[in-house]
DNA sequence: AGTCTTCTACGAATTGTTTCGTAAACAAAC
DNA sequence: GTTTGTTTACGAAACAATTCGTAGAAGACT
């Protein structure tokens, strides 16, 4: 059984800095948010907090600056993100999903053909 | 300038309903609702009363019994969500989430044909 | 020590979503 | 025409997310 992971969007803003920083004080945090939102410190400070109480965040309590960490992979919140996303939205089907994606995007060339190795490998696993 | 389509998880579902079965009753709605969740008439009823206030349905009023039917396109709004999701948890990568999506689920071999198929299809576009 | 800054904690206001009770309009059935 | 059932409209309650002001604790600075 695995946890459910059920960030808003707010709180995926605070776990995509953490996982690309890793673990951080909540004024680092509000630096990088600031950068895209207009929000004050206590705002984010509040946030995270929260977080800690979902079990999003880890912290370390030992110094007066607390130290938060993103308790959650960002692979698993992912994954968990899409499956939802496919069922409230695409029927279940990911076919459904990846098709629009690839045709929304207007993927380069190069991605493209990244995504066609990946396929390739799939399949053959699927042989052996 | 296409206008912004954010339907909440519930508007979603009445949406995915509507896109089904075209216009409809909210009591045909209704119906279908109850069989995956629990909610009076009334909730289904509001529900849809403001997703007409917010332009995501439009209704014919024409008899007592009012006729409901999507006013945004399935595909639109699952573009528009798809887009969302990269840019907020993708780190803006359409190639992460495809290839997260398909790593995820396990995709059949038949699946997997398909989206190589159109794959290549994008892929020849590109040397036009 | 006294001042200044930084940080946490708390509580409240605001906003948006979801839920449903109740009343009024309307139609159908008796 | 009075009862019964279905529908819409309205309003309010319950809940959750977001925002921020304020207070007090902790540390740094002189």
């Amino acid at each position: 059984m695995s946890k459910l992971i059920k960030p808003t969007d707010s709180e995926l803003e605070i776990l995509n800095i953490l996982w690309a920083k890793g673990p951080s004080t909540v004024r680092e945090v509000h630096e990088v948010l600031e950068q895209s939102k207009d929000a004050g410190y206590t705002t984010t400070l509040k946030l995270m907090q929260i977080m800690h109480e979902k079990k999003l965040l880890d912290r370390d309590t030992a110094n007066k600056t607390h130290i938060y960490k993103a308790a959650v992979s960002q692979k698993q919140t992912q994954g968990q993100i899409i499956q939802r996303m496919i069922d409230a939205a695409f029927n279940g089907s990911t076919t459904q999903l990846v098709m629009q994606a690839l045709g929304n995007h207007n993927a380069s060339k190069e991605e493209l053909e990244q995504i066609r190795q990946y396929l390739e490998k799939m399949e053959g696993k699927k042989d052996e």
